[in-house]
DNA sequence: GCCGATCCTTACGGATCGCTTACGTTCTTG
DNA sequence: CAAGAACGTAAGCGATCCGTAAGGATCGGC
């Protein structure tokens, strides 16, 4: 009914559109359109919105706008780490979700990640998730695997903060729930690679009580 | 008959009512009140409610609630150009007004999402979610996790009330059940921080028997 | 203008969190 | 298969933050 509705005001928009109605349709679907959003209505029967959320993010960045019952959820999502890139809570106007459809987007268009070749570039580092290579202003930086994804995700994200959870999610293998302190340790292990000074460092940045951010 | 029996189910949800009966006392009685929304009967003497609509208009983005005889008439209505934030038709149930003041504030309470990531912004103050970020006109401001959590939380809401208890479960650890002075305390290490001048803040405002509430 | 209630302010000890180091296990490579 | 690298875990330590209490200031009602 909900989606029906918005289905259309989308389409009248000239967006393209595949509406499902259960959480195992739209983890298919969604691997199988690749879509650029996904509206994703919390009040969902089978996998529950929250958990979907979850999977959506850990397979990229594909950004989410989330149709919530009442405001105080969204702080509730928050405390989860389950963030979207947009929120619109009932009762909404179908005008509105296509205005947030179209703000996101607009958003999400200037990618951090450049086209050539998976290649990020901060000041003097430089990655490129395609070679697995880092480099600074001196020369070219060995990393392990581990090494590698966890930095090219934090700044792929950059500004953005992750809890040690999120990461170990994103980062890590899925299924995969062992103990945090592995994320600091590997942080340790990054900084003192990539960082001028390890203890004062300039790009992964701690936030206390909750996890860490790259900055640029 | 009809404001008196609106009043009187809006009082007991706890708004704070003013009714006024014709369209100039209108005009001065929102210049003093400052309201967070208008109920507007369209049946009014004095100044048309069309025209005192079309000035609310001109003094804000009040959002108002339009109670007409007719259906017809709201077409009539956006015809000219006055477009209200939610309609009601007659005959209504009282109830009915309330659940539409209720939805029509939730939707303005929706902060003001701006083009860079899920930013908040409010005159010189800028909040950002996902970096987790505060600044003002002269720069980034370091908050620790709860301070910015609390922030958050009541910017994300402007103008709402909250009991400090009500903050305590929402910002808080959901089990936590500490005592309600942490907020105040809390409250006063935040203006130290964003307030230009602590003693008469700008945004974190008191209300005095009640608790806090952010004000733009 | 007084009095009680409420809020502000300050300081400090405990609790939490992150850093660091070290070591055992697993994976990779020759 | 063996050696070395990479990885995950644990424990001690230090820095940071947080909650509480107590006294002073301020507000609002009478």
């Amino acid at each position: 009914m909900v989606a029906e509705v918005v289905e259309r005001y989308l389409r009248r928009d000239g967006y393209d559109v595949h509406a499902v109605h259960d959480g195992q349709a739209a983890l298919s679907a969604f691997d199988q359109f690749r879509p650029d959003l996904v509206v994703l209505d919390l009040m969902l029967p089978g996998l529950d919105g929250i958990e979907l959320c979850r999977r959506l993010r850990t397979r990229g960045d594909t950004p989410v706008i989330m149709l919530t019952a009442r405001s105080e959820e969204i702080d509730k999502l928050l405390g989860l780490g389950v963030g979207a890139d947009d929120y619109v809570t009932k009762p909404f106007s179908p005008r509105e979700v296509v205005a947030r459809v179209k703000a996101v987007l607009r958003r999400a268009r200037q990618p951090a990640v450049s086209d050539d070749g998976e290649s990020v570039r901060f000041g003097d580092l430089r990655l490129n998730g395609r070679s697995r290579s880092v480099e600074d202003g001196r020369g070219p930086i060995p990393l392990t695997a581990r090494e590698f994804d966890l930095l090219f995700h934090l700044a792929s994200h950059p500004n953005q903060v992750f809890t040690r959870d999120q990461l170990m999610t994103s980062v890590w293998d899925y299924a995969f729930a062992g103990d945090s302190t592995t994320v600091t340790v590997h942080i340790r292990r990054l900084r003192a690679k990539i960082e001028a000074d390890p203890a004062r460092p300039r790009h992964l940045k701690t936030v206390w009580g909750v996890g860490y951010k790259f900055e640029p």
